[in-house]
DNA sequence: AATGAATGAGGGTTCATTCAT
DNA sequence: CATGAATGAACCCTCATTCAT
C-alpha cells in the first residue's frame, strides 16, 4: 500500500474516501490504518478528522450510500410483495423477486466491492452482522406469508427449516455476488439459485405429502 | 472481556487455552489480544509464551486438532469416492457423501465453535482461505468426475456454473454448521441442501435437454 | 540516564537526535532504548516515530552524514592515488595519504564521537563491519599497487603479512582517533604511525633481501 | 542457535559452560540469552542458577580462568623486566618480551576465542574496558623505565606520544591475536609488529636528535 | 540437582485521536 | 483547510531471575 497513489485532482474529501476505500477493501475495517489512509490520500491523519469524526464514520461514509440504496430496493420489493393478497403471497413472492433481480443486480454492481466489504470486512462496525440481519428480515416476511397460505391441505416445511433454507439462499446469493464474477453471470445464477431452491423446496413439500422425508 | 473469568482449577495450559478460545471466538485472531487472553486466564503475558511460541501458535493449538480431524475425514470421503468407476462417479458421489454426513457432523460438532472461528475469524493465520481452498478442492474432484460421465446424451451444465453451484453448496453447508443449530437439525439440513441442489441441478439438466435455459 | 536532560529550546527532531546521540554513545546501538531516548528528550516513544522510521533509521540519521563525508574523502584520496603511474604507485601512495591527513582529520573531528560509535557500538546496524570493510578496501588497493611495482629486485612481504600490517595500521589509526586526544595530537600521531609502519616495512624488505626474516 | 547441540555426556556445569561459551562467543554478553543458553545445554533456565549466581557470574566462569592466566603471565613478564637495572630497563624490556612471546601466545591460544570475547563482546561486564586497562598498566611500566634511562643525551619522545604508541602496539597485537589466524602466523607477526614499532621509534629518536620531526 | 511455572520489567513499534497553529 | 506535533494506550514478544517442589 504505497504512499500517494490516489489522484490529486479531486476535492480533499473525495481523495480521502478513495484512499479509505482502497485500504478498507484490501484489509477490512479493523486492520486498515487511518494513518496510511491519510498518507495515501496525500494528507496527514488530522486532515481526515475535519471530514469524518472517526474511523467508523469514515467507513460509514463509504458503506452507507450503496448499502441504503440496496436496502431501499429490498424494501420496495418487500412492499410490492405486500400488495399481493395474503393467501397468494407465499407463492407469488418468487415471481416478484425474479422480476426485480436485474434492477437489484444493477444496484449491487454499482458498488459491488463495498457490498463485499460489508459482508466480509466490517467487523467492528454496525454492519458486522449485516447478513444475519438481512436473513432475519426475510425470514420474518416469509413466515408471515406462510401462515396465510390458502392451500391448507399441503403442510409447509416447518419454520426452522424455512429459516435455514432462507439463510442458505441468501448466504449463497451474497457469496455469488461477492465472488467477482461478471454481472450477467451473477444475474443468471441468482435466477438459477432461486429456481434450485424453489424446485428443491417444492419437491420437499410434495414428498412430505406423499410420505415422510 | 473482564479479567480472570476463566476457572482456576485447571492446569495453566488449559486455562490459557480456555481464555484464548473465548477471546478468539469473540474477536477473531487479529483483534484478540495476548495481554487480555493472559490476564483473563489469570497470568501475565510472559507465562503464555512458556506454553505457546506465538499468538499464531496459540491459535493453531486450538484450531489444528479439530480441523485436521475434519480434513482427514474429507480425505477419507474423497478416497471412497475414488473407488467408484470413473463413469459412475459423478452420480455416485452424492450417495457416498450423504452416508458420511452423520460421521462428518459428529466430527464437526466435537468443536463447532472452532470451525466457526476458522471460517469467520482466521484472517492473519494459515486458515484465512480455508473455505475457498475447500471449494477449490471439491471443484477439482467434481469436474474430473463430470468429464468421465457416461451418458453423453445429456449435456452437463457448463463448468463455471458447476463451480458456482459448488461454492454455493459448500458455503451454505458451512453457514449452516456454524449457525448454532443443534446437531440433529444440522444433519437433517445437510441432507436437505444436498437434495435441493441435486434436484435443482437435475431439473436444470432436463430443461437444458428440452430447450435452452 | 535520567529523564529530560536534553535542552528543551531546540526543535523536536534535534532534541531526539541529541538524546539518541547521548544514549547510543553511552550504550551502543543495541543496548540503547528507544523508550529512554524518547523520554530523555522529553517525549513519548511514539513522537520519535514521527521523525524516524525505526531505531536503525535513527541511528543512521546520526551516523550517515559524518560517515559518508569521511568515506567520500577516502574515495578522493584513493582516486588521487590512482592518478599516479602504476609502477610508482606503491611508494607514492604514502605521500598522498600524508598530505591529506589534516583534511581527513578535520573531517573526522567534526564528529569524532560518531566515528567512535560506528567503530565500537554499531553491532546490529549496517556499519557493524565498518572497520573490516575499510581494511578490505585498502588491502585491495595496495595489493594492486604492489603487483605493478617496478623494482623487481626487491621482494615484497607476502600478501598475508601485508594484510595483517594494514589491519594493524588501520586499527591503530582508529584506536587513536577514537581515543579522545586533541586534534593536533591525533594529526601528529597519524603521521607518526604512518612513518613507523613505513620505516618498519622498509626495514623488513631490506632484511628480506639480505637474509631471511 | 538450535536446541540441544551440546554433548550430553558431561557434568551439568560443563554442559552449561559449553553452551554459554557458544552463545557468548556468537552474540556477546549482552545479546546472549540465558534462556537459550540453558535450553541449548539441555536444561531449563533455573538449573543454571544452581551453578552460577547470575548471567554475569556465568560469563566470568568462562572468562576469568584464561584471562587470569594471561594476566599472571603478563605479571611474570613485568616482574622479569623489573629485575633489570632501572637504567637499562627501557631498552632491555623488548628483548624480554620477545623471548616470552611464544609462551604468551601458547597461553592465549589455549583459549583465544575467550580473549576475543573479552575484547569484543564484554560490554556490560567488568571486562568492558579490558584493553584500555591493559594499556594503562603497560604505559605505567614503560614510563617509569623511560624516566630512569641512562642516556640522558637522547631525548625520548614525550610521554603522551609514548602512551599513544603503546596503545597502538597493544591494540594491534590484540587485533592480530583475535583475527583468527593460525598460531605460527600470530607469533611471527607479534614479533614483526614489535620490530616495526621498535625500528620506527628508534628512527624517530634519531631524527629528533638530528633535527625536528 | 533440576524443573516448571511464573513474574515484572522492558524491548521496538503502531495505533486512533487531539489540538494549537 | 490542513498540518504537524504529540499523546497514551496498546500491540506482540523476550528478558533475567526467582522459587516451590
Amino acid at each position: 500500500m504505497e504512499n500517494q497513489t490516489v489522484p490529486t485532482d479531486m476535492p480533499t474529501r473525495d481523495r480521502i474516501l478513495a484512499s479509505a476505500r482502497k485500504h478498507f477493501l484490501a484489509l477490512g475495517f479493523q486492520a486498515a490504518s487511518i494513518r496510511k489512509i491519510a498518507s495515501d490520500a496525500g494528507f496527514t491523519p488530522g486532515a481526515l478528522y475535519g471530514y469524518f469524526g472517526s474511523k467508523e464514520e469514515l467507513f460509514y461514509a463509504l458503506a452507507d450510500p450503496p448499502l441504503s440504496r440496496i436496502m431501499q430496493k429490498l424494501n420496495d420489493i418487500e412492499n410490492e410483495m405486500m400488495t399481493l393478497p395474503p393467501e397468494k403471497r407465499l407463492f407469488g413472492m418468487n415471481a416478484i423477486f425474479y422480476s426485480q433481480i436485474p434492477e437489484l443486480a444493477d444496484l449491487i454492481f454499482e458498488d459491488r466491492a463495498i457490498v463485499n466489504l460489508v459482508v466480509n470486512g466490517s467487523k467492528g462496525t454496525k454492519y458486522e452482522n449485516f447478513l444475519a440481519e438481512l436473513v432475519g428480515r426475510n425470514i420474518h416476511v416469509i413466515c408471515e406469508a406462510a401462515e396465510n397460505v390458502e392451500e391448507k391441505n399441503i403442510r409447509m416445511v416447518d419454520e426452522e427449516t424455512l429459516e435455514i433454507l432462507m439463510e442458505g439462499y441468501i448466504a449463497t446469493l451474497f457469496h455469488l455476488i461477492v465472488s467477482g464474477r461478471d454481472k450477467q453471470t451473477v444475474i443468471r445464477c441468482m435466477g438459477l439459485f432461486g429456481k434450485i431452491y424453489e424446485t428443491g423446496i417444492l419437491s420437499l413439500i410434495k414428498k412430505e405429502n406423499e410420505c415422510d422425508l
